[in-house]
DNA sequence: ATGGAATGCTATGTATTTAATAGCAACAAC
DNA sequence: GTTGTTGCTATTAAATACATAGCATTCCAT
């Protein structure tokens, strides 16, 4: 399986380690952040459930992002399904304004793509 | 090329193509929010500084997320470089508290692995 | 205890994405 | 015309993700 990006250890594509570095090797991976994002806003899920919640996620991908999260400190599983932890919870309230913003930008694409196609 | 994520329109993983998810879909591709954080903590930058500034990307990496950034109206190329627009700063601006959270949860790691492995 | 249903997850084969490296075409200075 | 910088493409290999099937376990009703 992929290596865990760990801060203060050589992540892919940084030497140094720098955190930040290592958070964006963690959630620049497919469905990191739909994860978290899935299991913080619908609460404590099944494997099966936060497997519906993200609509199309395969399972052997599901279960290495949730392996990831696990290790990096930010999701447990608990009897009866998966969670948030304190770290999780603390990244999706910091990912969270990307959702009202995202609106914005769509809708200024749009426009953008008005102007450029029609 | 990989297809570009539009806000709208279907995304990888997603029929809705909630905004977010187009959002996610395109941080969530190596480099991708690494390249944003560069260009706007270094301001405008050539092709071959930006890769300096990434450590390690390769230049096809980097050209297809230029690509990618730009297309979603985050960067800009000008004579001379590359600049992040409007959209980008606001994007970094979001994502700016990651930096500092991501230390404290860097030190949470640490100790939690100090605790496991001695 | 047997049948079904739900659970978490693995296995397999294929497609996509990224990496690593070399190198080209355009331009500028000298 | 040589040397250096620029932005970028080509190529080949490795890593990652997808889609699908299916297994082992647990639960519950019968």
């Amino acid at each position: 399986m992929a290596k865990i990006p760990r801060p203060g250890k050589p992540v892919r594509g940084s030497k140094s380690g720098v955190p930040i570095m290592a958070l964006f090797d963690l959630l620049g991976r497919r469905w990191a952040m739909g994860v978290i994002w899935a299991l913080c806003k619908n609460g404590p899920c099944t494997f099966r459930e936060l497997q519906a919640h993200c609509e199309s996620i395969s399972p052997a991908v599901l279960n290495t992002r949730l392996k990831e999260l696990r290790q990096a400190g930010l999701v447990d599983r608990k009897p009866g399904g998966y969670v948030a932890k304190a770290d999780g919870y603390q990244l999706y309230e910091l990912l969270a304004p990307l959702g009202a913003w995202s609106k914005g930008w769509a809708a200024r694409l749009a426009k953008k793509s008005d102007r450029s196609s029609g």
